[in-house]
DNA sequence: ACAACATATCAACACCTATTCATATATTAG
DNA sequence: CTAATATATGAATAGGTGTTGATATGTTGT
């Protein structure tokens, strides 16, 4: 058994759906979300990743702290460096549907 | 001209990321993600969540109106009543994503 | 018109959180 | 060992935000 997929699952849970938005909240940050996209390219280094978004190495490590303990980026050690990347894909899927969202954000307008 | 899955790599500008978080954020808190999945469902008004997830009436309409703003939801009146629902299949698609994520927190993946 | 109901809006408060700065820890080179 | 680099952590603060209660708006009946 590698990987079972589940359809729509009913979350009535009440922590399922904190857990749910816990994740969600993660991504809901613009500064977040930038390093969240950053690692999903390719595994980046916390100073690189500083680099490329124009933030302090300080702000950008809290952030990762947060989405390493999410499960949503891994850090691997390589010498002095860290470096991130995504855990699993599922996050990419998430974001690709949320673009799709955004990119046809009209369709009905009855009342308004 | 029709839209298919793009690539993440296509949001790069500030404006994309920004309104993406804004979405992320909107479903980060769990009241909002709990009116969210009741809308998913079947069109319901704003009485019925509010009587459905023990909230106020109050609470429910102002998430709602987040919710309409930011084109998650949409809002059709039926007399004195207002049913919401999602406005379209994205959100679905997203939250199962997620919760694909949640289901498989630890998996130990060297190749892909 | 009025009353009753459903939803929306306003103001206020309490809580949370993103950011900054200083400091600490970890790794490597000499 | 020390020095230098890379990352992490701690505290403090400013701005954001969810919630509540009162009030307003809108709709349907009598």
């Amino acid at each position: 058994m590698k990987k079972k997929r589940q359809p729509t699952v009913s979350i009535g849970s009440e922590d399922a759906i904190v857990q749910l938005a816990d994740l969600f909240r993660l991504m809901g940050d613009p500064t977040r979300l930038r390093i969240i996209l950053t690692c999903l390219d390719v595994p980046i280094s916390v100073g690189d990743i500083a680099a490329r978004l124009d933030l302090s190495p300080s702000l950008v490590s809290h952030h990762l702290r947060l989405l390493k303990a999410a499960r949503v980026l891994r850090g691997e050690r390589r010498g002095k460096q860290i470096f991130y990347s995504a855990l699993d894909a599922h996050i990419r899927c998430v974001i690709d549907d949320m673009v799709a969202h955004v990119g046809e954000p009209l369709d009905i307008e009855e009342a308004e």
